[in-house]
RNA sequence: GGUUUCGUAGCUCAGUCGGUAGAGCAAGGGACUGAAAAUCCCUGUGUCGUUGGUUCGAUUCCGACCGGAACCA
């Protein structure tokens, strides 16, 4: 039989931080961190990063190990989270995986197996010379199949595609799972309109507390424009605001909120697809119906 | 009080030389196995302020009224 995990997911501002630690103390637990942004050093305020009052002494992996620029993958995450997962399981302690990038738990909870294609910059340059459509079309010739998946605008997309492609052949678009735990999946869910609430408090809090210079500090110590645009959200629209792009704070309020509720609600359909996820309502008593999940879980 | 101007989708507005209307944003749905907070796709019926009139037909023209704005007094 698999050993066991248990996942907390969700949208940005949606508790599932809190509810870790929660759960942790009380199932005698270390976490694990799945936020892609998370992962860097000196993104604090604008990742929403708990504090080291707020992790009550439970031990978080997969935050601040890598220096801002440095490039990092789902592969990365996956070899690491089995790791420190496995390492986990021997000290008898439970693991429990809380983030809000979807594709990193689903690596871990489905159990991806990757291809061994790597990013392939001479390739992509050479495709970069084309159109979408002379791309998309290549991408049908080779697998209808693969390709109706791919939207036929989605450039980034179709370009792996081909990369894998290129590299292993039919084989390299095959989609493949290995399934290494036996996992209990949590979502926490609130009503669109307090969900907004949260966010929108949220973000006033963070401005607050000084996440613009955050962004100043991380620009002078050398993260490149690239790099901060890439990161999105946070990062992306008060470097534009920085750098004169937008003009208003009120201009960049306005921008950034919009943009963290469309995230909350990509997350959403993320999420919304894995129907193994047990949803706890935020609005009720939902560290009890939690505990009820985990208890049967584990005694199963 | 007078003159002008505006009143169209949740918001900002466009438009119909008279044949019941459309963009952006918001909202909703969706894709996504090596950049994932990224990247991308789909979805627009609303008494066209109210009410009379002209007309085969008015949201579009005319009048009155209501509401907002500006200016003159």
């Amino acid at each position: 039989m698999n050993e066991k995990i248990i996942t907390v997911v969700g949208t940005n501002a949606s508790g599932k931080s809190d509810l870790g630690v929660f759960l942790a103390k009380k199932y005698n637990a270390e976490i694990l961190s799945a936020d892609s942004r998370q992962i860097y050093k000196g993104l604090d305020l604008g990742t929403g990063k708990l504090t080291k009052d707020e992790m009550q002494g439970i031990k978080h992996y997969m935050v601040d190990i890598l220096d801002v620029n440095q490039p990092y993958s789902v592969v990365d995450f996956q070899q690491q989270a089995y790791a420190i997962i496995d390492d986990i399981i021997k000290r008898d302690k439970l693991a429990i995986i809380a983030g809000g990038t979807g594709l990193y738990t689903r690596s871990v909870v489905k159990g991806y197996t990757f291809n061994d294609v790597d990013a392939n910059p001479k390739l992509r340059e050479e495709l970069e010379k084309k159109t979408t459509e002379e791309l998309y079309q290549q991408l049908v010739d080779i697998d209808p199949e693969v390709a109706k998946r791919n939207t036929k605008e989605n450039r980034r997309r179709i370009i792996r595609c081909l990369e894998k492609y290129e590299a292993l052949g039919k084989d390299g678009l095959e989609d493949t799972y290995e399934p290494r735990y036996e996992v209990l999946q949590l979502g926490v869910t609130w009503p669109n309109d307090i969900l907004h609430e949260r966010i929108d408090e949220r973000m006033q809090r963070r401005f607050d507390q000084g996440m613009i210079e955050e962004v100043e500090t991380l620009m002078k110590q050398g993260a490149s424009d690239e790099f901060l645009e890439n990161l999105g959200l946070e990062y992306r629209f008060i470097h534009r605001y920085l750098i004169g792009e937008i003009k208003s704070k009120a201009d960049l309020y306005d921008q950034l909120g919009r943009a963290i509720k469309r995230f909350a609600k990509q997350q959403k359909t993320w999420f919304k697809r894995d129907k193994d996820i047990k949803w706890l309502d935020m609005s009720k008593d939902y560290k009890k119906e939690a505990c009820l999940l985990v208890d049967e879980f584990l005694n199963k």
